[in-house]
DNA sequence: GCACTGTACTTGTCTAGACAAGTTGATGCA
DNA sequence: TGCATCAACTTGTCTAGACAAGTACAGTGC
């Protein structure tokens, strides 16, 4: 088959300054590079790897181990048999990353502090036992607790804890250790599903924020799971004006 | 060096019902249902690859694959010249992805309407130039679109596109493409960032949403770029009351 | 005690070849 | 014309070995 060769052989140059990017990622670089100067179109057939191969001089593991991690990021489509093409999409949806609340205000040089409102033994209701696995009746934890940085209040934690996961969850000190660590320690988050929508806050949650009951907010509902066992539920009510969640996409 | 030998050697037994995962899959499959079962809490040290070798009996690379796709997820981490520990992370952090809206309202099989309020060719201000990469007074030019979702105003799109990269843009029937479909195909986007918020709408936005001054909407704030040039920035008002941002993370 | 070695281990990467499996298009036959 | 077959291409995966580079630790010499 005759395809195209879409630029002269790229002549190998190990620079002495840099330190000589690793053969696989020189031909990741260089697809990259082609892809985001529009040389292969959403769709277009790209270089087979046997045309790599001689192109680089390299083997073919190689230059199927840049191939391979370009399909992973999504940069690419193989179908075997077929080819290589590059991809439609790796911009219709991109990727947000949420940190925990601890850690993000750490690396923003800020001091954390936590106002526990709340920690005690309950029993659940019907819809939220369905909601952890439970029976309605069931011993569930709940805790509310409100989070600062630098004293002013940023979110309000709702949380609801399957006892069976975490038995000691109640005895330990939230304000030394967040529930999320506290939580990770004892079960690994395995699954996570979570919402994000704009609402207002509850009277209660106004009055723990410090703000106005007419004030939109950012709630964040999370759910994790380990394994098929939920572990826990949380809401996390934030202040529009103080909070937003930020994320960036790069190929 | 004496490690543990965290279980027997895994019995291949290739079922004639499964269709036989490959090698380099099953390694991966088995780390991670120990890694799920706790068999290696965070930070341990797992087995080396030369030890999978000789639990698998497979090559290195076969076992090597499985674990560098392992650390990509975020699974293990591997140090040179020291061993692969079972990751600290994977759930403090995890992603979300972000839609197009027309995709978004199809995939629910229902049907997507857009209003064109404003198309037109204006003159940059000084802080929207400096956004675009273009001078004070450059021409810039803006739309704003109602989207509907099965008649129902779900999203105001208000939207500044760099004239260089996409000069037709306002020639576009937005009735019938979405704007980000259309810069997609005339600029493919390497880079992308966002902010979102909880805000009240504009009294502007409150009245093409039909919703009341009052009410928080979530409010979505995207800017994309091609290579250094930037693209577009959109501003996303949704009521928040009818719009969810929802995500799952599995490892 | 202290600094320096060497050795044993680890992961990181590459090679040259092999076979499997999927797709495509041309060829030949009924 | 319609259909089966085959060759040529593609990607998917594995192997057995190799060398490089980083780390840890035991031993050596001062």
């Amino acid at each position: 088959m005759a395809r195209r060769s879409p630029s002269p052989p790229p002549a190998a140059q190990p620079s002495t300054l840099a330190p000589a990017l690793a053969p696989y990622a020189q031909v990741k670089q260089y697809l990259k590079e082609a892809l985001s100067h529009g040389e292969f179109p959403p769709g277009a057939l790209m270089p087979s790897e046997a045309e790599l191969v001689a192109q680089f001089g390299v083997s073919r593991m190689t230059v199927n181990r840049a191939l391979r991690e370009l399909q992973t990021e999504g940069l690419v489509d193989r179908v075997q048999g077929v080819g290589t093409f590059a991809a439609q999409l790796h911009r219709v949806s991109s990727t947000l990353t949420i940190r925990d609340l601890h850690d993000e205000i750490a690396s923003r040089g800020h001091r954390h502090e936590a106002r526990v409102q709340l920690a005690k033994r309950e029993r659940a209701p019907a819809a939220l036992a369905a909601r952890l696995g439970l029976r309605s009746g069931d011993a569930v934890f709940h805790t509310l607790i409100v989070h600062c940085e630098n004293g002013v209040p940023i979110q309000c934690e709702d949380r609801y804890v399957n006892p069976a996961v975490a038995p000691d969850y109640l005895s330990v000190d939230f304000t030394q250790t967040t529930p999320t660590h506290y939580l990770l320690q004892v079960a690994p988050v395995w699954q996570a599903q979570y919402s994000i929508e704009a609402a207002l806050p509850s009277a209660e949650e106004a009055k723990l924020l410090g703000i106005s009951a007419a004030a939109p907010c950012l709630v964040v509902v999370r759910r994790t799971q380990q394994r098929d066992i939920p572990i826990t539920i949380a809401r996390l009510v934030h202040p529009g004006s103080l909070y937003m969640l930020e994320g960036s996409f790069a190929p």
